[in-house]
DNA sequence: GGTATTTTATGCGAGACAGTATAAAAAACA
DNA sequence: TGTTTTTTATACTGTCTCGCATAAAATACC
């Protein structure tokens, strides 16, 4: 991790590839068509890298999807931290995390693509323990995540003191997953907008002040 | 569809196969792989019939998908239709709904393999814009069930006169989603119990006479 | 400039895969 | 018994797929 200085000039001929770049679109290739689906050729063509390339750098056909599923859930954590850790009212981080979600949900080069750990990763999980572990421990940290979330808003007095701040994360995950499954079948934005306002009033009581957007 | 009585007897050598409980076990084998992993050798050893067969019968791979997917679906309705039918408090029906979704998707003779529509059909739903409408149908169905489900107990006075029946729908059939998910990565039976408690007191309100569970 | 080292480029080979051709088998009909 | 009809059984074809072998290219070191 730590070898390679920036300054280290390498023996043999130098890559033609930025290997974060190159697993960056890795990802999107499995991301959209899944782990079978998807052919080295596919990912030859996305990465730009020929096919010895690929494997010196990242492994085999498996070893990628790995890799490239980490990436993924990297991706996320550094996308989604700084809206969690963001001091507000519950049902307005709620509101963003949703949002956020929702976005990159739908964002993608051709269309609408989910959640690679809920639509595409799950659905690989039954035959693959390895890729099943990884989803399980992804599904676990959002469930706990909520959690802290709900647990602070309740001391802090925005919820009923007597909530069950894991029952309330296992809805706000279940709504994490119906954005993703939504999304993927290509549902409008406003049909997930709805969604949201849906869940965050069930999980935070209706709002008084007639539902304050924000931005 | 009426042509075929029972008693004609068709002219050449007979099928040694029952159509309708071939294109079960195809159902079967996309349930569990997906379109891609699946190849027509796994669906043949499934069937027992061999390839030349399926095809005389079902048509290409993706006919055999499309015709296994919508016999899921039908396989569906029969199983929920007589829970939704019946009369008795929302609490209850939602809860035996849910019972219901969630033995259905940890069943499966190697493992849990959650829902055909949710995990497998939704993730193929981006490639394939036939697949994508079905699957569309299929949520879109489920969400007007439950608004009706809840439109009735507003009406009886169930549930409170403001409550949006639209928005609660969204929510149970997320819990659907969630569960479909949990159940695909092995998640344990009383966790998924846990969620449906978890959703059935946020969509009706806590019991008041604490959870009384039937059976 | 020559050598060692690392990467790229091309393409090969074994096996998997989808779909089909051909022939044998099993029934009704005459 | 022989013919027709429908299905099964076997095996083939062309294509795709994965992984790797081999050679050329591009750099640092000497």
């Amino acid at each position: 991790m730590v070898q390679k200085s920036p300054e280290t000039k390498r023996r043999g001929r130098p890559r033609s590839y930025e290997p974060d770049i190159a697993l960056a679109r890795a990802m999107e290739t499995f991301w959209k068509s899944g782990y079978a689906a998807t052919t080295l050729d596919d990912l030859s063509a996305a990465t730009g890298m020929n096919r010895p390339s690929l494997y010196a750098a990242f492994g085999d056909k498996q070893d990628i999807y790995v890799k490239a599923y980490r990436k993924y859930r990297a991706r996320v954590r550094d996308e989604f931290e700084p809206i969690i850790e963001e001091s507000g009212p519950v049902r307005l981080v709620l509101r963003r995390i949703f949002e956020a979600a929702s976005e990159l949900y739908l964002s993608g080069p051709d269309g609408p693509r989910g959640c690679f750990s809920v639509v595409t990763a799950a659905s690989e999980a039954v035959a693959d323990p390895q890729i099943r572990k990884l989803v399980v421990e992804a599904i676990a940290a959002l469930d706990e995540t909520f959690a802290a979330l709900f647990t602070k808003a309740i001391a802090r007095g925005e919820l009923a003191p007597d909530s069950n701040p894991l029952a309330l994360a296992k809805v706000a995950t279940a709504t994490i997953h119906t954005l993703a499954i939504r999304a993927r079948i290509h549902a409008p934005r406003d049909e997930l907008q709805a969604l949201i306002d849906a869940a965050v009033s069930m999980l935070c009581g209706p709002a008084d002040p007639p539902a304050r957007r924000h931005r």
